[in-house]
DNA sequence: CTCCCGATAT
DNA sequence: ATATCAGGAG
């Protein structure tokens, strides 16, 4: 669905205004600490993460402690997320790279990133906008769903929106803008029964139930 | 494309 | 019962 450009300013404007301050749901003290939350919340939701990390980083906090857990002892402390033989696995690859690549550090560039076992595309935009203050628009779930519906992007896949994304939001909005979208998706425009008569933006939706 | 996967909402 | 949740790897 394609909508004109006052349409589109007005969309981003609504957004903006509702979700001004929106900012990650994630809890993390160090950028190793959101990189492994951020890898634990595929397919689970970012309460459960929460209540997960609370119990895994007291005492796994960086890659050499997390590295001694071994995948099996990771697994355990994190079965309750989902897919958690795969994040294990990963994470715990990951942090034997992060220690013999990079002297334990998160990198900061996108290559880097998506070197490691488990950081895609997605999760290396939101490191990179999250950590670093690159412009990013890390299109996930939400992202993909609700910039589709405001008519704000178009594309079968997440790298197609997140590229239409880049050229109808101002740079400077781009981190913004992905949590816009994200709050958007969770109170109002929810996958399955999404909140149309709540809407704020129901009146400049082309998706809107009317 | 399939597989990974438990918790929650509907 | 089924869809969905801050996806990524093979």
């Amino acid at each position: 669905m394609r909508i004109n450009k006052a349409t589109r300013d007005n969309i981003l404007a609504a957004l903006a205004a509702t979700y001004g301050g929106a900012t990650t749901a994630l809890e993390y003290g160090s950028p190793f600490e959101l990189l492994v939350a951020v890898v634990l919340s595929a397919q689970c939701t970012d309460t459960r993460v929460n209540i997960i990390t609370s119990r895994l980083f007291p005492a796994y906090d960086t890659p050499a402690k997390m590295l001694g857990l071994g995948e099996e002892g990771l697994a355990e402390l994190i079965r309750d997320c989902g897919l958690y033989r795969a994040k294990a696995r990963n994470l715990i690859a990951a942090c034997a790279m992060l220690l013999e690549d990079y002297g334990g550090e998160v990198p900061g560039n996108f290559d880097d990133l998506t070197r490691l076992p488990g950081v895609g595309r997605k999760t290396a935009n939101v490191l990179l906008s999250q950590l670093f203050a690159v412009p990013a628009i890390a299109v996930d779930t939400h992202v993909f769903r609700v910039a589709r519906r405001l008519g704000l992007a178009t594309g079968k896949t997440p790298e197609q929106v997140e590229e239409g994304l880049m050229k109808v939001v101002p740079r400077h909005d781009w981190s913004d803008a992905h949590h816009w979208l994200i709050w958007h998706g969770r109170k109002i425009c929810k996958a399955r029964r999404p909140d149309c008569e709540g809407c704020p933006l129901k009146e400049l939706c082309p998706s809107a139930f009317k």
